[in-house]
RNA sequence: GGCGGGUUGCCCGAGCGGCCAAUGGGAGCGGACUGUAAAUCCGUCGCGAAAGCUACAGAGGUUCGAAUCCUCUACCCGCCA
């Protein structure tokens, strides 16, 4: 059945915002709309773990997907060994070689479980060393440097601000290496787009021109934007850092509470960029933000959806049942040991054995203060809570009648981050 | 190559012999208000219960006493060649 009102891929992704820079709109439109194409999108093994800042591209190359598209998945291997000077305002430091091997791994495993290997549009996952690692400097300088203008380099912003400050020729050479990765997929896969966050149009449109001046092509390219959030602070940290996607980096629980904590300006554009609900599923949800805030009924859809995708139907379950514990208004002592050690056991269990330790000592064994002096003025300032029941004596000790179920505590420390401590004896 | 300036706590940035664990801002943390939101206001912000300890790039030195003065080392940044 042919409907002249379907809502197209670039349709979706244009509502959703998704797309910030393109190469011909008109083009692209045609291309994305139409048969079905091979794409690339790249990560540079920086860390050990992708975060949320790289969700963005994560589904969005689902997305391309479950549109029909085939993904290349393409993990630096070469590329992260280099460092893009873009978003850098110095030169980074170069990380050994065996650690940024081991990263590629981990990350590659890290993003398996987001596209499918089935079908006429089996996913592959690619690493840029496989035709870079090989390269001879001679080949490289001859075959894909004759192609690249210095002055068009310079121009390019990543560049132009590192200028002032400083920038090394290895760094400044990184468009050289994505440009050429665009060419050999191109080549190799039949790829003919890529797209990856704005940071990146400089080394997505070098690779255009790219493969357009070694006589193939056309190809296209887009961009998605850079997350915002709306009290301009960065989007992706959280308590003490980056909210990443390996579990044993953020919890589930963690990475569930990230976004339940959204702010409500934020909510509506985040469902667009990463949920998978319909457009009347989002704008329902909208609606129920505006109406009734305080439920954070978009937060918790979100949250759910989101940490299913990355951890897990059983895992996000899991994270709401410990959100509803810890958070509920019900009292602690009105949960079974079970969902109180499920609960704990997400938010962070610490075993505690022999005798009960004082608050102060409690409070620094569950990793909630780091240090003692940091217990006693969190305790003077009134923010620290035992079983939900704010503690005033830094020097007193844990009575018995307070452990539920026998052996749990319940450690708070403000309103929402919580720990937990049981003893065993 | 010559001359000059700089390196302070998570970040920015004062301090230029004792009154300095070090002014101020930001971030962080806590409280109040709320909705596990935002904004706002208040408090807090090296370790230690305390005595005290460790800190102002690194190493030495001068001095009763140094972040502050001197010497060397490392790194950064200007100006002139």
């Amino acid at each position: 059945m042919r409907d002249n009102s379907r809502v197209t891929l670039v349709d979706d992704m244009q509502w959703r915002g998704l797309i910030q820079d393109s190469t011909d709109p008109e083009e692209l439109r045609k291309h994305l709309d139409g048969e079905a194409i091979t794409f690339y999108v790249g990560f540079d093994p920086t860390a050990a773990s992708l975060h949320v800042g790289n969700l963005m591209q994560v589904v969005t190359a689902r997305r391309l997907q479950l549109a029909g598209h085939r993904p290349l998945l393409l993990v630096g291997g070469a590329t992260g060994q280099i460092g893009d000077p873009g978003g850098k305002s110095a030169e980074r430091v170069l990380n050994p070689r065996e650690v940024t091997a081991g990263w590629v791994l981990r990350i590659r495993d890290q993003l398996a479980p987001f596209v499918s290997y089935e079908g006429d549009n089996a996913a592959t996952m690619v690493n840029n060393l496989d035709w870079t690692g090989e390269l001879s400097v001679i080949d490289f300088l001859r075959d894909v440097g004759k192609h690249f203008p210095v002055t068009k380099m310079l121009a390019r912003d990543v560049v132009k601000n590192r200028l002032e400050t400083g920038i090394s020729y290895t760094e400044f050479s990184y468009q050289l290496l994505q440009a050429n990765d665009f060419h050999e997929l191109h080549r190799r896969h039949g790829c003919s787009l890529q797209f990856g966050g704005s940071d990146q149009w400089g080394n997505i449109t070098a690779g255009v021109d790219f493969v357009r001046r070694r006589g193939a092509g056309p190809v296209h390219a887009f961009t998605t934007p850079l997350v915002l959030k709306a009290d301009g602070t960065k989007f992706g940290k959280s308590e003490g850092g980056a909210t990443w996607l390996d579990p044993a980096m953020t919890s589930p629980y963690a990475f569930y509470q990230f976004w339940v904590n959204a702010d409500d300006r934020d909510v509506p554009q985040y469902l667009r960029y990463f949920s998978f609900k319909s457009r009347e599923e989002i704008e329902e949800l909208e609606k129920a933000t505006a109406e009734r805030p305080q439920a954070r009924l978009a937060q918790r859809e979100l949250a759910y959806e989101i940490t299913a995708l990355v951890h897990g139907e059983e895992e996000a379950r899991q994270a709401v049942t410990a959100s509803q514990a810890l958070f509920g208004r019900g009292s602690l002592t009105e949960l079974s040991a079970e969902t109180l050690r499920a609960a704990l056991a997400e938010a962070g269990l610490t075993e505690v054995r022999g005798e009960l330790p004082t608050v102060t000592a409690l409070l620094q064994t569950a990793g909630l203060v780091k240090s003692g002096g940091e217990a006693r003025r969190t305790i003077a300032e009134g923010g620290a809570y035992l079983n939900n029941e704010r503690l005033t004596d830094p020097e007193a000790t844990v009575a018995e009648s307070a452990l539920l179920q026998g052996r749990f505590l319940v450690l708070r420390r403000g309103k929402r981050t919580f720990a937990g401590v049981e003893v065993i004896r």
